[in-house]
RNA sequence: UGGGGCGUCGUCAAGCGGUAAGACACAGGACUUUGGUUCCUGCAUUCGGAGGUUCGAAUCCUCCCGCCCCAGCCA
C-alpha cells in the first residue's frame, strides 16, 4: 500500500478486483469486455462503460475484448457494427485481434443447451407467450409449473432439435431453464433460453431459425471467452441468479463474475437507445450523427475531442447511485480540453459594418497574431486590417448598461491586437431605425500596444476585415430538451424538445485564415466559444462552422440575471 | 404488493468506528489587449429519519421513510 498511485481512478469494481488479486483468483488474470448490441448507435452511456471496461484492462495489464451481442437478429445489422467500431477506435480503445460475435458462438451454445437439456435442467414448452406469462405468477403470486416442465429428456431433446430444423412455427416452441416457478426472484421462474425466429440474421443468415436468449448467452460468451469480471449496468442486478446458475450448471473451474453498475444519465437529453432511435427516426434530429445527439457520432461531429469524453468519464466516477450528471460537466470537460489545444481565431457571427473614417481608403496591413495567448509554440498568423470591418452586433450598444466595455456613443475599444477606435457616429435605416453601420476614427499610436498616453481602454472586442473576411454559415446548437430529465417527465418525451436547439447563422465573417479549414479541425473564435468545421456539409473555401461550447460568460450570466 | 438495489453539499462523488476529500455548479476578489484562461477566497457542525451500541458513529445494530429495477419468446 505503499505505492498507491493516486493518479489511478478508483471505485467500488476497481477495488473488487483489488480483492481478487490479493485472493490470487482467476490466476491473477484480469479479463473485461465490452458487449454491445449491433442495434443503435453507441452514446455517451456506453462511453462510460467503455472506458470503465478497456480503462481497467490497460490499468491491470489484462484484456478487454469487444464482443457484438447479437442474438436477436432483429434489429441488428452491419452498419451498427461498423459505426459502433469506429466509434470506440476514435475514444481512443483498441481490442487488437479480440474482436467477438455471440453469433460466432451459436453452435456451441446450441451445445451447451443441449447438455443443459441433458441434465434435466432444460426443456421444450408448448406454451404461447401470452400463457407463459399467466403461468409466471406475478410479484406477489407465484407461478405455475408448465405442462410440459417434466417431459423427457429424449423428448427434450427431441424437440429442440426439431426446434432448430425448423420444423415449428415462430412462437410455438421455446427452451426454458428448469429453475423454480416459485422463486421470489422472477427471473428465475423458469426463464426462456431459445425461441423460435425466423429472422435473416446479418451475420448468419437464415442458417439458424432459433436464437439464444441474453440471459443463457451473455453468461456463457463471457465464459467462453475466459472473462474473468463481466462489468454491466444495474438492472441486470436481478439476472445475476441466472447468470450464476448457467455458469453452475455448465461451466466448471473459474467462472466470470458478473458486476452492476449505475448507468449514466445526463440532463438535458435523452440517453436510452429506444428514445434515440425514436428521435432519429421521426426525423426529430439529422440523423444518428446530429451534433445535438448524445452519440458518439454526434459528439465526435459536434466537435467534441476524445480525450474530453475520456476525462469526463474518469470524471463523473462509478458507483451505484441512479444519478443525473450535470450537462455542464461534460461541457467543463471540452472546454479544458480545448483551451489548451484551440488555436484563437476571429470570427464575426452577427455582424455589423464599422468603417474607420480616418483610416487611408485603400490601406491594408497585415497584424501578425498569435495563435495561443498562453503557448506560443503554437505559432502566429496573418491577419489584414482595412478601413471596413465588421464586429459583432452585440459589442455596440447605443443606450448601454451599466458596466458595458464595449463599444459606445462617446467611448472607446480596442480592437483585438490592433487599435483602439472612437465612436463618432451611426447610420441607421430609416424605415426599420435598424443601425446599419458605424463610423469610428482610429488612433495610430495605439498600434498593437498599450496606449501610449497611458489612458485604459475598457473594452476589447473582435473583428474582422470586411474586404478580407470569408463569409461562413456557424451552426449554433444548444440543448436538445427543455427540461432537465425528459424521461422522466410524464407524456411524450418529444414534447420536451427544445425547438431552439439549433440556430443557424449566416452570412458570418471569419478570417481568410479559415478559408480552407480542415474538416473536423477546431478553432476557438476569440470571446465566442470553441467551433469546429462541419466534416459533413462544409466546402473549401465555403467552411461550415459548428459551436461545440461557448466560453464562460460571466458578463452574459450577469446580464441575463439582471445584475 | 414479493424480490433485488440505492439514499453523504444544487449535481456527481470520496469516506470502510477516530471526529465530512475532490470535481462541476454557484458567490466574491486578483490578474488580463479574449467579460476566456490562470490565481486566491467562500460554499455539508453534518451524512434520508428516529432510536440504540460505543470514550467516540456517515461508518455497527434496530425500526421507519423515500427513490430505482424486475411480471419481453428485448438486451
Amino acid at each position: 500500500m505503499t505505492e498507491e498511485n493516486n493518479n489511478a481512478p478508483s471505485d467500488f469494481i476497481r477495488e473488487i478486483i483489488d480483492d481478487d488479486l490479493r485472493e490470487d483468483r482467476n490466476q491473477g488474470r484480469v479479463a473485461t469486455r465490452f458487449p454491445p448490441e449491433p442495434n443503435g448507435y453507441i452514446h455517451i452511456g456506453h462511453a462510460k462503460s467503455i472506458c470503465l471496461n478497456f480503462g481497467i484492462a490497460a490499468q491491470y495489464k489484462g484484456t478487454c475484448n469487444l464482443r457484438f451481442d447479437d442474438t436477436d437478429p432483429s434489429g441488428e445489422s452491419l452498419e451498427f457494427v461498423e459505426s459502433i467500431i469506429n466509434d470506440i477506435h476514435w475514444l481512443g480503445f483498441d481490442w487488437e485481434d479480440r474482436l467477438f460475435f455471440a453469433s460466432d458462438y451459436f453452435e456451441k451454445l446450441y451445445q451447451l443447451a443441449c447438455e443443459l437439456i441433458k441434465a434435466g435442467k432444460a426443456y421444450v414448452c408448448d406454451l404461447t407467450a401470452d400463457e407463459i406469462r399467466e403461468y409466471r405468477g406475478s410479484f406477489t403470486e407465484p407461478g405455475k409449473e408448465s405442462p410440459n416442465r417434466n417431459r423427457s429428456v429424449d423428448e427434450n431433446l427431441d424437440l429442440f432439435e426439431r426446434m432448430r430444423a425448423g420444423e415449428f412455427e415462430d412462437g410455438t416452441h421455446v427452451l426454458r431453464a428448469r429453475i423454480d416457478m416459485t422463486s421470489p426472484n422472477i427471473v428465475m421462474r423458469d426463464p426462456v433460453i431459445y425461441r423460435i425466429k425466423r429472422a435473416p440474421h446479418y451475420r448468419t443468415g437464415d442458417t439458424w431459425v432459433i436464437y439464444p436468449m441474453y440471459d443463457f448467452a451473455h453468461c456463457l460468451s463471457d465464459a467462453l471467452e475466459s472473462i474473468t469480471h463481466s462489468i454491466c449496468t444495474l438492472e441486470f442486478e436481478n439476472n445475476r441468479p441466472l447468470y450464476d446458475w448457467i455458469m453452475n450448471q455448465l461451466i466448471s473451474g473459474s467462472r466470470p463474475q458478473q458486476i452492476e453498475f449505475a448507468r449514466l444519465n445526463l440532463s438535458y437529453t435523452v440517453i436510452s437507445k429506444r428514445m434515440l432511435i425514436e428521435l432519429v427516426e421521426k426525423g426529430l434530429v439529422n440523423g444518428w450523427d446530429d451534433p445535438r445527439m448524445p452519440t458518439v457520432s454526434g459528439l465526435r461531429r459536434r466537435g467534441y475531442t476524445p480525450e474530453a469524453i475520456r476525462n469526463f468519464c474518469a470524471e463523473i466516477g462509478v458507483a451505484k447511485n441512479d444519478n443525473l450528471i450535470d450537462v455542464a460537466l461534460l461541457e467543463h470537460c471540452v472546454r479544458d480540453d480545448l483551451n489548451e489545444k484551440a488555436p484563437r481565431v476571429m470570427g464575426v457571427l452577427r455582424p455589423i459594418r464599422v468603417v474607420i473614417d480616418n483610416y487611408p481608403e485603400d490601406g491594408v496591413e497585415e497584424f501578425e497574431f498569435a495563435n495561443h495567448p498562453q503557448n506560443p509554440e503554437m505559432g502566429t498568423r496573418k491577419v489584414p486590417f482595412s478601413r471596413v470591418l465588421y464586429i459583432e452586433r452585440d459589442d455596440f450598444q447605443e443606450d448601454p448598461p451599466g458596466k458595458y466595455k464595449r463599444l459606445a456613443p462617446g467611448r472607446e475599444v480596442r480592437l483585438r491586437n490592433a487599435y483602439v477606435i472612437r465612436y463618432e457616429r451611426m447610420v441607421k435605416d430609416e424605415e426599420t431605425g435598424e443601425i446599419t453601420e458605424l463610423h469610428c476614427t482610429y488612433d495610430p499610436e495605439t498600434r498593437n500596444a498599450s496606449s501610449p498616453d497611458g489612458r485604459k481602454v475598457k473594452g476589447v472586442i473582435h473583428w474582422v476585415s470586411a474586404e478580407h473576411s470569408i463569409p461562413a454559415e456557424v451552426r449554433l446548437y444548444d440543448r436538445l430538451f427543455q427540461v432537465a430529465d425528459p424521461a422522466s417527465e410524464s407524456g411524450d418525451f418529444t414534447e420536451y424538445l427544445n425547438p431552439e436547439s439549433l440556430e443557424t447563422l449566416g452570412p458570418c465573417y471569419v478570417e481568410p485564415s479559415l478559408k480552407n479549414a480542415e474538416p473536423g479541425s477546431r478553432y476557438q473564435f476569440e470571446r465566442l466559444g470553441y467551433f469546429s468545421v462541419d466534416s459533413g456539409d462544409s466546402q473549401p473555401e465555403k467552411p461550415v462552422f459548428n459551436r461545440i461550447v461557448a466560453l464562460r460568460d460571466t458578463w452574459g450570466k450577469r446580464a441575463a440575471t439582471g445584475k
